[in-house]
DNA sequence: CTGAAAGCGCTTACAG
DNA sequence: CTGAAAGCGCTTACAG
């Protein structure tokens, strides 16, 4: 086990005070090329690595940044965790992920991000406001989604336009008797107000049987078979996200009726299963990459400046149409 | 901004020393019940965390786990993250999450892992030998998957006896032509060893055409189209993992075939998406909760032994037979 | 351009 | 049971 190199053993080594190991290393202008070269040369012989722990409590900065979500394995979460921590790489910032469920208190996570000096957080919460405690002590927060009652920057994407745009395009297509298949927050989830307000504008009702709760891809297949008992099922189906619209395939199919000629379909995030289900399902894309960075970057900006300024960044969502919903009969990639 | 609380100001505030305030807050035998209680009530009202980053400077220890993974975004690494979280946490580790693409280079991660005191590693990474300068450090290193040519315990499920059963199954099931689809380290990846073994015990040859790269949904689907445009196309095919099941299940229902009718397929994972695909997904389940388990237990005790042995622990796959490999015919979930 | 010194917030022997 | 002191490894004014 080798041990641990410092900077005063280098200092040691070369007869040198070791804040000038400490200057050199960290690049500083002030320090002699030839003291550095040496510095360095030897530094990196030695196998070097400056204890992070210390410069953090010295530095009264961490270089961490708290990413909190829901859970590690909801897929449109994990794609965008992946664009986000590339972004924070870039910028020099280590990700520290958190995953949360609903029920669970966030004492523990507040407690660590406090502790560990974490310098801004991400927060794709379903409730931001248990990070209230954080805002307060001056750390940054960035919220993925908006949500009421807090007063943190965030990101979201128009959920209400998208959902709009699916409900116009199942109008288009002419269907009538349709359903809203997932989670609804009691009629406040945008995705529903903005699918309802498109069928009212066509004139088309949305009753009540006709919204059904169901989350992810088991919640979407319960959620579905419920639907097809109906005496009259939904001739179209919008769902949540892309993960509830797949359960809804499975349901659909084991009945043995057929997606879209029997009951059309339109998800949500765009997640890259969708191309590879048959029917392809046509969704309603989150622009999941414009999301991480502007996460990253609002975050950044309000670190280095200080600014407690909130600001909004609503992104444009964008129908895609593939096989599911009707619009094209043959079986097709893209 | 609230003012950070350390120690001292609470021992300021109580007029006793600092180091008996830490030793109440840490818990301690030695101090006084009532002289706790007194700290322990204020320091709450103050809202005061231990300063992490001081905590593991001085103890030299950080509570920090580091996990390293391939990509946030491969579906069965997801699900193996979410459980290996909660089992580090369970023993008041924090996790410190790193992805790596394979030509990536290691060197910032290991620095970050070495600066920041991290107590050891849980490596998923396709090849650890970059590990090798944590493991010369003392830090202990576990591997998801067996390498060679590196001295780490390793948790592995047994890939090759899980091949087996597969092309066992396949054989029993009276198919003769059948293609291998996904990753095969030029021969040397086990789930193609073993599905080849199995084989042979049936007196069924595997030539060289029936067996074609792809890795993920894509790879799945473009390595599927090779095998349908071959003269001859594969009567069941045993994909790598699940997600290049799913890519395969597209392109052959993409040219009108059917599952299992006119082409069966096994994959390997039994990921969440299996039993909502139509037809349902068989598989070859890899015990995940029980990898997950493993690896933190391990871990934990090297960390704490310090001893240097190494151990191995080979889980047992289990066939999971659904739809799409041909046994049963009827759609249902399960 | 380089060195001596203070101090970040904590833990941990060591006295008493 | 409590206090005084040293020190973890680093950065950063401050002198020179």
């Amino acid at each position: 086990m080798a041990e641990t190199m410092t900077l005063k053993k280098i200092a040691g080594q070369l007869g040198v005070s070791y804040s000038t190991v400490s200057l050199a290393i960290s690049g500083s202008p002030k320090v002699n090329q030839q003291t550095r070269k040496t510095v360095l040369e030897l530094a990196d012989s030695l196998g070097y690595r400056p204890n992070l722990n210390a410069r953090s409590l010295k530095q009264k900065k961490s270089g961490f940044i708290g990413v909190i979500f829901p859970d590690f394995s909801q897929t449109y979460y994990r794609e965008l965790m992946r664009d986000i921590y590339p972004a924070l790489k870039e910028r020099g910032y280590t990700g520290l992920f958190f995953t949360i469920d609903d029920n669970e208190d966030f004492s523990g996570i507040v407690s660590e991000i406090q502790g560990r000096g974490v310098e801004g957080v991400i927060s794709g919460a379903h409730d931001h406001s248990p990070l209230m405690p954080l805002y307060k002590l001056g750390i940054p927060v960035v919220a993925y989604r908006r949500t009421a009652g807090v007063p943190f920057s965030y990101v979201d994407v128009d959920r209400e336009k998208g959902a709009y745009m699916a409900g116009a395009h199942f109008a288009e297509l002419g269907y009538k008797r349709m359903a809203y298949l997932g989670t609804h927050f009691e009629g406040r989830e945008p995705r529903l107000i903005g699918f309802k307000a498109a069928l009212s504008d066509n004139g088309i009702d949305l009753p009540d049987q006709y919204v059904v709760d169901g989350q992810g891809m088991e919640g979407g297949f319960t959620g579905m078979q419920k639907l097809l008992e109906l005496s009259e099922p939904p001739r179209a189906v919008f769902a949540f996200n892309d993960s509830t619209a797949i359960g809804a395939m499975r349901a659909i199919q084991m009945r043995g009726l057929r997606i879209p000629q029997d009951v059309a379909l339109i998800g949500f995030d765009n997640i890259l299963e969708c191309r590879y289900m048959t029917p392809a399902l046509s969704t309603v894309a989150q622009p999941r990459q414009a999301t991480a960075e502007n996460l990253v970057n609002m975050l950044c900006e309000t670190i280095s400046s200080k600014s407690a300024g909130m600001r909004h960044v609503l992104l444009e969502p964008e129908l895609i149409i593939r096989e599911s919903c009707g619009a094209r009969a043959s079986l097709q990639t893209s």
